[in-house]
DNA sequence: AACGAAGTCAACCGCTAATTT
DNA sequence: GAAATTAGCGGTTGACTTCGT
């Protein structure tokens, strides 16, 4: 991989796959001045790279803690179960699943789950179940979102502050336990 | 063994939101 | 308060790999 789009870049900005030594320079440059302004350090890192996509590569493959491959199969059940939820808030869904990135689970649903879901919703779920609208919010925020569930008195949760990375503790394993609960309680 | 189809995944693009000047 | 800049998100693309014939 290249370029991907042959662009005749007037500014020379590097495109394509990284190479182990363009991720060794951000890497490096990374670690001693911190990763913030992405227009910066793609400057001064060296790299002939626009911030963005010095950014990308960093939060997805640099970053320490990240996990490749293998999504567990409870891995997988809780992108499913988050999704139903959320919709295509991948971002939000990556927060919850450490060391996940919300490319890494994007690609995922869209190579695995999304077969996974159409074929169940086939065989026995309503569509509406399975069948997240395209862009944002699945049931969740029909149901409510912020607003809270209007239409299912029974689902009194608002998914924003549910997923509110701010409030402390959201990490551990509690809001895991704490979100099933949630949908023994769906219909 | 060769070829085409389907699947996978890294990376880019466009847009919006948030922050800074 | 407005404009400019930066950060972040989700959608999409296309090269590479694997599988089936």
């Amino acid at each position: 991989m290249t370029s991907r789009k042959s662009g005749g870049a007037r500014m020379h900005v590097h495109k394509g796959a990284w190479t182990a030594e363009e991720d060794k320079k951000l890497t490096h440059y990374i670690e001693n001045h911190g990763a913030k302004k992405w227009k910066t350090v793609a400057i001064k890192s060296g790299l002939n790279r626009c911030g963005k996509s010095c950014r990308l590569r960093w939060l997805n493959y640099l970053r320490p803690n990240i996990k490749r491959g293998n999504i567990a199969e409870d891995e997988a059940d809780l992108i499913l179960r988050l999704h139903k939820l959320l919709g295509n808030r991948w971002s939000l869904i990556a927060g919850r699943l450490p060391g996940r990135t919300d490319n890494e689970i994007k690609n995922y649903w869209n190579t695995h789950l999304s077969k996974k879901v159409t074929q169940l919703g086939k065989s026995s779920l309503p569509a509406t179940e399975n069948q997240p609208p395209k862009n944002g919010m699945a049931d969740a925020e029909q149901m409510g979102g912020n607003k809270e569930s209007e239409e299912d008195p029974e689902l009194n949760f608002d998914v924003d502050e549910f997923f509110d990375f701010s409030v402390e503790g959201t990490y551990g394993t509690e809001w895991v336990n704490k979100f099933l609960e949630v949908e023994k309680g769906m219909p």
